[in-house]
DNA sequence: TCCATATAGTATCGAGTCGAAACTTAAAGA
DNA sequence: TCTTTAAGTTTCGACTCGATACTATATGGA
């Protein structure tokens, strides 16, 4: 193995691989992180101000990022009918079969050829990044519901999980999916 | 620990929030991975056409990048006295102070809390991962000089070092550098 | 020598990014 | 009710980015 790079250099570069990469089926970058947070957000996490606390922009640009997704048909915006300031979004059947095409699954085969062990490695150290980066910056980690201190497991076989934060019943696929008010224990 | 997040997504993730950083001291993402790279790089590899192959950006668009970065005074254009096709690009004092308020520095926080051990492996894998996606797309991995088998290192206390692809002398300070010719042994 | 071809780089176009700031509704609180 | 806060959109200007066309120079034959 050659020389080791710096860290941040080789994050860099990773960076901009994935940034070019994204340049496929008529969606530029943005659009393919705000298409693949939608399709893996919960019902009370897919909002234009969830994406933007997710992508960590202001909420102008990604007003305009969301418009772009809408004009190609790949989401689909719908007023709430409580606060109607709110707006939410889902993705059309068109968005989830682009988003089949994503170029990030490219990424799996340079991944695969590691064993388990240090892909798990790797991913341990990644988080731990990641969530300190997010730390540092004052922003949520986004983590999946299920991993919430607000989660309440259901508690015989039939019943909801359970949201104690926002006091709603959870579905299984809701537990699974990533939500912004997500908290570590 | 939570949960690990799926690596591909903690990378587009980390991406993300580098590039978010990058809009600071009136450059833009891409002007600093320019900068960065022409501070680093051999009087060999100091070129648009170098700069777009490291980048792995069509021609135009790193052409048009740095128009910007010469506008704002950071680079200097010399065309070559030889070839003179060819544009030489060298940083101003102001690119090279500019260069010191690197937000790809604050980055260093988040990686000194893990010990030398887990950063290594994380270089290592990281370096594998970018490697790898880079010969998948056919792309030269612009390693430093002194790493390439075309390097050969001088003989004796005094003498230069050798470059024998390009038949010429090396200065310590080339061989220390990324190079666009370099190929690993 | 002439000419085709290749190479280094620039110019232009159109869609989109991006932060900043102004703006529009609508909710919430005093 | 009046003010403040919150959710989103709109507009602006500089820049990104691939695609395409273009200029100028080099190179390698016939």
């Amino acid at each position: 193995m050659a020389k080791l790079e710096p860290i941040p250099l080789l994050m860099e570069r990773f960076a901009r691989i994935l940034q070019n990469d994204a340049h496929h089926e008529g969606l530029k970058p943005t659009q393919w992180e705000a298409l693949r947070y939608l399709a893996r957000a919960n019902r009370f996490s897919r909002t234009p101000g969830a994406v933007t606390a997710y992508l960590g922009m202001t909420k102008g640009t990604v007003s305009q990022t969301l418009g772009a997704l809408e004009n190609k048909g790949l989401i689909h915006k719908k007023s709430d009918t409580g606060d109607r300031r709110s707006v939410h979004l889902e993705l059309t059947s068109l968005g989830r079969r682009v988003l089949e095409q994503d170029p990030l699954l490219e990424m799996e085969t340079a991944i695969e050829r590691f064993g388990r062990q240090d892909r798990s490695a790797l991913a341990d150290l990644l988080q731990s990044v990641v969530v300190g980066m997010l730390e540092q910056r004052g922003r949520r980690p986004f983590g999946a519901c299920k991993a919430c201190r607000h989660f309440r497991k259901k508690a015989e076989k039939g019943d909801p999980h359970f949201c104690n934060l926002l006091k709603l019943p959870l579905t299984k696929a809701d537990s699974k999916q990533i939500c912004i008010e997500q908290e570590v224990g």
